[in-house]
Order: C-alpha cells, then sequence, then structure tokens
DNA sequence: CCGTTTAAATGACGATCATCAGTTAAGTAA
DNA sequence: TTACTTAACTGATGATCGTCATTTAAACGG
C-alpha cells in the first residue's frame, strides 16, 4: 500500500533512528536490512526506496546518532565550565552508558568496525568527532586553544577506551573501577 | 589426504595464527570459516576436526593474541622502569600500530565486538587484560599497590581509545595528534 | 472523479554463511 | 604387509545476506 508523503517522512525517519540504535547495540554486520526494517515496522522491499544502499544508511545512522549526542552537550554546556565538565565525563563514563550502548556513544560502539568501512562513513565519523573535541575544548584548562584541543584528544580517548574495556570485561568489579580509573584521571578532585 | 601427526598439530596452530591475525584486521564477522582455512593453506572441511565451533576458535585466537603481545610486553619489563614505561606507551601510541591492527592490541580491535559475544570469548579478554594491567601497574609509579593499579587501568583505557579513535579518523592530521596528545598525557616530560 | 505517481509489500536472485556427512588417502600400529 | 585410524578434502545443507524487479494500492494533481 502507499503512504501519505508526510507519513513516508516519519516512516524513513524512523528507520533511521532505529538503524542509529541497533548499529551501536550490534555492530554493523549484527543487523540485516530485513531485521532493521522489521524493527521498524516495515518490510524489507521498502529499504531501498528510502536508500541507496547498506553503507549509505551506515553513514546517515551514524550522522544522525552524532547530531543526537551532540543536542545533549550541548544542553549541558549551558552550565558554568567546571559543572559542565564534571557533567559530560561522569554521564559517560556511567554504568548506565555503559549498559545502553544504543543510545551511547558512536565511536565507542562502531569505531573499531567503522575503521574497516568505506570513505562515506569514515568521514562522518570524523566529523562527528570534531565537533565532540570542540565541545570538549571548550570545557578544558588551558593556556592556548591548542593546549585546549590537545586535552581534548587525550580525555575523548580516555573515555572512549574505559567505555569499550568496562563493556568487554567479564569481571563487574575491573568494569566498574575502569570506569572510576579514568572517571578520577580525569577529574582531579 | 593425510598428514603427520606433528604436521597436523602445525596446521592447527597456523589455522591459530592466521585466525589472530585475520581477526584484528577484518573483525570476527569479517572472517568466513571458508576465508580463513584458505589463508592457512587448507580447505573449509578440515576446520570442525580441530575446532568446536567459530565460538571455540575465536576465543582461541584471542588467547593466543594475547600470549603473544604479553611475550612482547615481558622483554620490554627487562628494561629499568622508566624506560619500559617509556617503550611500552610509545610502540603502543605508535603509527605502525596503528597500521597493522592484525599483530596489535586485542581490545582495540576486536573489544567493540567482543563485548557482545558469549561468555567463553569474553572470559578469555578478561584473562588477557588482567595480565596487562598487572604489567602496565608494575611500570607506573604510585604510594600504594590499588593506586598502582588504578593507574594502569586509566592509562590502558586512554591506550585502547587512542588506538581506536586514530584508527577510525579519516583526518590523518587529527589521527596523529590522538595519539600524541594521549603521549604526552601518560609520559609528562 | 480519473489518471498519474509512488511508498510499501511480495518474492526472488545469487552469494555467502556456519556446519556437517561422506569420501579419500596416508600415517600408524599390528 | 595388513588392518586401523584419522587428517584433510569434497560436496551439500539450510539459513541469512544485500539487492532488485515486479506488483499492489493509496495518496496526489488535474
Amino acid at each position: 500500500m502507499r503512504v501519505s508523503r508526510e507519513q513516508a517522512a516519519q516512516n524513513r525517519e524512523r528507520v533511521l533512528d532505529t538503524a542509529a540504535q541497533l548499529f551501536r547495540e550490534r555492530g554493523f554486520h549484527g543487523v540485516g536490512v530485513a531485521d532493521l526494517m522489521k524493527a521498524a515496522g516495515l518490510t524489507h522491499g521498502a529499504f531501498y526506496g528510502q536508500f541507496e544502499s547498506k553503507e549509505d544508511l551506515m553513514a546517515q545512522a551514524c550522522a544522525r546518532a552524532y547530531d543526537t549526542l551532540h543536542e545533549h552537550w550541548q544542553q549541558v554546556m549551558q552550565k558554568p565550565v567546571d559543572k559542565a565538565l564534571a557533567e559530560v565525563v561522569t554521564s559517560y563514563l556511567s554504568p548506565s552508558h555503559r549498559d545502553a550502548p544504543g543510545q551511547g556513544c558512536v565511536m565507542a560502539a562502531l569505531g573499531a568496525e567503522a575503521a574497516r568501512e568505506g570513505p562515506v562513513l569514515r568521514q562522518t565519523i570524523t566529523e562527528g568527532t570534531k565537533a565532540q573535541l570542540e565541545t570538549l575544548a571548550a570545557l578544558l584548562p588551558g593556556d592556548s586553544k591548542a593546549e585546549r584541543r590537545q586535552r581534548a584528544a587525550a580525555a575523548l580517548a580516555s573515555m572512549v577506551g574505559a567505555l569499550i574495556l568496562a563493556r568487554a570485561l567479564d569481571d563487574a568489579a575491573l568494569s566498574k573501577e575502569v570506569l572510576r580509573a579514568t572517571k578520577a584521571a580525569l577529574l582531579p578532585s
């Protein structure tokens, strides 16, 4: 059957949101086109009317995920810088972020896989990361902009790594310890 | 055809080494059993005479990779502690490590994927990581063992994250900057 | 109200996936 | 030399993969 122009646009958005979540939860190779469309309430045939290929969707879904994450960070940026930094770091390194990859950091969930994919996806990832670094640099101390950018790069790396470790480890205590230790290194009290 | 007992054991080792490399290069889902066996110079049929399943192989290949990496770290441990720390951090965060995932860190290459796999694989990863943390803790300053373990956890997280970022980013300058910044944070000069 | 457009569904395609049964042939033990 | 064992190969399994041609039917423009 057919559906109104508006409905079709909504469907497209829903497919994108569903993909952004499922890819982060199961990885790019862990989600088939049919799986995804069913999760979005459609059949697999409708996919290629809206997207050029799966790789096209992968890039668009990542862009969508980065947009959503960026909005959250921008909200936190309204607070005073020291509070904002503490909140960004604390929420990133929280057990709830670790346990909800579908709503979480793109790099931590898909970075390693993305490194093996095509240039379109990698460029999307790079742009999202640059925006993240910009936000983070504004929250960190430093005499020059270059120094703040450098600290932001190191801070983002440590947060991404900590989340990946915390998710991979089978030892709950050690998983928590990695998050705690990284938080302590970033927020010296 | 058949092959001597000794030759068969060698074949098994070769399959494991090949798997340890290919999995890190292409991810678990990026390597098929047939691909792997062909790369090891055998046909796909010989696989299930040596391994119980692909997941079984994944765990054994990761254990093999961790063993090899552990040997390298133990060699570096012969040096005085400050030199050893500098070498571990520098080589980990080097462009050559970034560009050779097949011989590099298991967590950086497969950590995110491993988090979604079965308990056998996750346990293997956890054991390998614990050994890494132990080695790293011996190289870091700190008043107590607990403090050194905490610093080791934060240091490993930052190294893993930096490598993943450096591999995923499409911007060569930024990729290098992430490695450099993380090295600077870990080795204050 | 009718003809056109098009979103979605159906169904199939070739390829590849992990897995395994059956066969071949060579090492091993008698 | 003979009988047994077994590593590796061949070939096929059903499932799933991304992709697309075709059909259906409802929204849209006149």
